[in-house]
DNA sequence: AAAATTATTTAGACAAATCTAAAAAATGAG
DNA sequence: CTCATTTTTTAGATTTGTCTAAATAATTTT
């Protein structure tokens, strides 16, 4: 197993994050993420390929190789393991815990890794509700459940309603409840299994709903 | 506050324990303590004479100033504070727990490390006994204990015996309790307040001892 | 398709932290 | 006290990661 330094797990990081979502990434985009220069990446970009962690031709982009992708999971189960850490257990805010996860993450010890993870129960996921990859960088990921079964103060977001009547979407739409909404169950309510919601709008304020169980039965979700 | 490279607070990390024995620390002795040569030494004492952290002028060796020495109790803070979290949450084994602890103690958040310190419940010994400096840097001595107060598991050393007689020292003797032996209490017997201990001798050997609280209540130990 | 614009790379420089080899200062042995 | 030895410093090189400015390639506009 070999050791990369902070800016080459940094770069490798950043291509795997802007990968998913672009096919290959550019030099310019993977500069402004880093805020760093084009001419620096480009730099970087020719050690990681000798390296063998990524491919890239001039002109053309870069992609992570099958290996690079492995040591990219592998600084991303310990940026979430950490940012688990620090929120569960030492009480950061959600907004305070990604910039010291940042240097954490740089720290290589194999064995604090997997000791951490241990210790904090194996976590799926962390306080941002993004999956946590295992020993062998697998991510687990989230299966859709019903918001019904959503346990309490998971961040997650709903990605299906299984009736898709008139009646159904005119009552979500009055909610404010749509694909995509961000939601955390915030009560149960034992005696007509209503549930209070507190959902994040597109417009990103928080609001309070509640909703009964016939409603929450045809809501899904999955972790964010 | 400053922030220093890992490199510069290694440096002021070595002098700080170097100086603790002789007064001045030279050159070589840096040289060997760090693993590396005595040319690098000199490029960093200069470096670090000019951001006033310690007192060097050519061929007279190092001492850390007042400002240093903040600096040091800081670093000195976080590593054994990290050292008490590998030991006491991740069951590391104190041997391990150093090395994990060198990478660990970089990491420069102030919040990280007087959150972890709250979340460790304000430790003031590490797992090897050592003191952690609390948030001003000030050291909190380890007052002398009887050693039927000392908690359980915890390094100390006998460093005092309140009864001088001939009887008491014939027994302390023939157990191989003298002054600076490290012991641990690994027991207590709640029938006759006897105690098992751990001892480490001068021959590096550790063995077990029981002794009555007739003997307990005259051997006082202070944190190692 | 040529010109203009944008993106990327190359060339050369710089700071940090290290090294080796050589010079200079301090120490100590006779 | 002088000479040999040891310690420390200086001088100059190297590596890593970054930068600016200039050159080159790709893309878009007209």
């Amino acid at each position: 197993m070999v050791n990369y330094s902070t800016s080459e797990e940094n770069h490798i990081k950043a291509i795997f994050h802007l990968q998913t979502h672009s096919g290959n990434v550019s030099t310019n985009e993977l500069a402004r993420e880093l805020r760093t220069k084009p001419a620096s990446v480009t730099d970087m970009m020719k050690k990681l390929r000798d390296k063998k962690l990524l491919h890239y031709q001039p002109y053309q982009g870069f992609r992570l190789s099958t290996e690079g992708k492995k040591v990219a999971l592998g600084i991303v189960r310990r940026h979430r393991l950490w940012e688990y850490f620090l929120a569960e257990k030492l009480k950061f805010s959600w907004e305070e815990v990604h910039a010291v996860a940042e240097e954490l993450e740089h720290v290589s010890s194999r064995k604090l890794i997997d000791k951490l993870d241990e210790y904090l129960g194996f976590p799926r996921f962390d306080p941002h509700g993004d999956p946590i990859p295992d020993t062998e960088g697998r991510i687990r990921y989230n299966p859709q459940i019903c918001i019904t079964a959503l346990e309490l103060n998971l961040p997650a977001q709903i990605c299906h309603v299984s009736d898709q009547s008139k009646e159904l979407l005119e009552l979500l739409e009055h909610k404010q409840l749509r694909i995509g909404t961000k939601v955390e169950v915030k009560k149960k309510f034992d005696f007509d299994q209503s549930l209070e919601l507190r959902i994040k709008t597109a417009t990103k304020q928080t609001a309070s709903v509640m909703i009964s169980v016939q409603l929450a039965q045809n809501i899904f979700v999955k972790h964010v």
